[in-house]
DNA sequence: CGCAATTCCTACTTTTTGGTAACTATGCCA
DNA sequence: TGGCATAGTTACCAAAAAGTAGGAATTGCG
């Protein structure tokens, strides 16, 4: 039998949830991952996701490109346009996501009776 | 192709999020799933997750309860004696958590480079 | 010149979340 | 009588997350 507590002290949820468990974060994933093309700009993630301020996709997308979940490729035009696309990690992640998403479209209905 | 608007504002992802991604609760459910009984006491789940203050635990463990993926059983014994354990609900969800936990424990290491 | 398009950034404020510490109730045990 | 254990609650405070509003940079177009 491991050591439960040092198990649990570097536990991997904690980790996932503290990075990823925000208001945001997966639903960008879901959204590059049912892109046809795999890629999406700034403001056609904005539009999927109409009630993400602007600052707010900023700052995620910042988050989830610091933890190579997510690849921005910029392309000096003007005006500017940025494409954003999931890494190899990133596509790696979303089995765990759509089974989250899996989950939630058959269990939901039992959980919000309140 | 189906409404995409409407499709996302009723998004599982963001109702489950909202509900069980905060700093608790997947902790809480892994903790009831790894269980040998099945049930753990209150005092036991604090002894597991010393970093979670009681009123934490009371609070997620309330949370949990109303959403039905935890069953609370009291005993009216003195000193009282709180049994939790995860309902069928509950025990549904244990895949999709397993497969965030197994994600880490793999890829985590890609991502916490910063 | 003035405005539009695109992708941000920054300051400020509000809301939500989490933490600390103290309190409750009950009965056993010395 | 005075702890001790269990399973909480409550009031108060700090920190983090998120929202609002505005600005900045670039260049083409009328």
């Amino acid at each position: 039998m491991a050591d439960i507590q040092a198990e649990y002290l570097a536990c991997p949820i904690r980790q996932v949830v503290s990075r990823f468990g925000d208001k945001w974060s997966m639903l960008v994933l879901f959204m590059l991952n049912r892109s046809e093309t795999g890629v999406l700009r700034f403001n056609e993630i904005r539009r999927l996701m109409t009630d993400c301020s602007q600052k707010m996709l900023s700052q995620t997308l910042k988050n989830l490109e610091r933890s190579h979940l997510v690849h921005r490729e910029v392309y000096p035009e003007v005006p500017p346009r940025v494409e954003y696309s999931l890494t190899d990690t990133g596509r790696s992640l979303m089995p765990a996501v759509t089974a989250l998403v899996d989950w939630g479209k058959e269990h939901f209905a039992e959980v919000v009776t309140d």
